[in-house]
DNA sequence: ATCGCGCGTTAAAAAATGTTAAAGCTGCTA
DNA sequence: TAGCAGCTTTAACATTTTTTAACGCGCGAT
């Protein structure tokens, strides 16, 4: 399957470098356009989406803090990377708060760039993956994970970390049966006498936690495990 | 394949330490040689490259000054680690701007020397291929590593090093847990009790920091280490 | 039915963490 | 070199989380 490549917008005045960087981008697998100022990228921006953008601070016409503003406004998820000139002060930078992933200072080495690109793709990436379904439904109840949130009716319970774990493990198998030996290995990484009893008691507060919603019960199921018993 | 084992030359004239040392980073995996003074190591390494340089200041015949300068003048990436005596002066220390990458004041722990070691070694190999990303967006939050800024609606937080270093592991780390252990051995070197406390003092202080984004959370995962939760 | 074992529940004990402040260090400056 | 300022560690106490203990009940096999 041919992979999609990456578009790379690259708002740079300086047509020289310009012209340099969008080159080895190419040469490296990038689909780079280049703009020559704030004003062009953004018209170019308005016309298709980018996967990557990198903006020169200082351009004439629109500067770059302007259009990656204004990127920012509609899109608050592309990677956007500063091009700054090593003269510019820590004060300037301040302004630097609208949600930039990196910066580079020039002069740079297009090596380090590129290095600094792939570590911004590479965390979007993963930033995606891990967000991914750690929110649950439990009756009239919602369960964040990641989280470590109990909601019902607007009223957050905080859960602590055995408490959440165990919830989690429930919920995977919500309406199966939750087996005592795996929850276990899985939370207190060994099944004693004494963790099976710690286990029992975290199975009392989740049920206090869970008895505004008579719809949902945790049962147990005699020397095998738990079952969460989701009502809809 | 077989990995390529690491070099080490170590220069002590200490025999009984040096056996010691030779032994536990052979044991550790490095290959490791000794020399009791500056003049044998020197030859040692004009015959043959080293991947890393271990060197006690105090020797007879050559001193460890003298054999890091023409180490140095030889070759300005290979990292070297200096042994020093308690008694001896920070000032000298100081002066002595060859490019070191970092000491050790004897009596020293081995297992604190090899983290070192190995936080040394990461850092040239990062240098290298990976430079790592240093921006992160924690929320509305703009943490800024390398000039150890937390920005938050254009007014910036100057951090600490110990501040900055510890939001920048929990930000590599975002949305998933940080082992203590972990943190503790990359930034004190060392999982003590008191280091550990040191570092939920520290913890303590960047909640609040990070207090004005109500969906940005540090929790704590009991027993394990902490979690950034960001927003979005 | 009844006996043993697993489970429900509550509370106390133990361990880990939260928080604040003081003590210790280090580097800088007058 | 004394003193100040910033940073880190240590100390002390508060609070939270987890584990252990204790007691009682009910399920299920005999």
């Amino acid at each position: 399957m041919p992979e999609e490549k990456t578009k790379v917008l690259l708002a740079e005045d300086d047509k020289n470098l310009g012209t340099i960087l969008r080159t080895y981008l190419n040469a490296k697998g990038y689909e780079t356009s280049l703009y020559v100022n704030g004003d062009e990228a953004f018209k170019a921006y308005r016309k298709e989406p980018f996967d990557f953008c990198i903006i020169d601070i200082m351009m004439p016409v629109k500067d770059g803090f302007t259009l990656a503003g204004e990127i920012r406004a509609d899109n608050e998820d592309v990677p956007i990377l500063f091009l700054t000139a090593k003269s510019m002060q820590e004060d300037k930078l301040k302004g630097f708060d609208l949600g930039a992933d990196d910066y580079i200072t020039k002069p740079f080495n297009m090596d380090e760039l590129l290095a600094r690109m792939k570590a911004i793709l590479r965390r979007a990436k993963a930033g995606k993956e891990d967000s991914e379904k750690q929110v649950f439904n439990i009756g009239s109840y919602t369960f964040d994970h990641n989280r470590q949130l109990l909601i019902h009716n607007s009223n957050e319970q905080k859960l602590t970390s055995r408490e959440s774990e165990l919830l989690y493990l429930l919920c995977k198998n919500a309406n199966q049966v939750l087996d005592r030996r795996e929850a276990l290995k899985e939370i207190w990484y060994d099944d004693s006498y004494f963790n099976a009893r710690s286990m029992d008691v975290y199975i009392a507060k989740l049920r206090k936690y869970l008895k505004s919603d008579p719809s949902v019960e945790l049962i147990n199921v005699h020397g095998i495990g738990f079952k969460l018993v989701t009502g809809k």
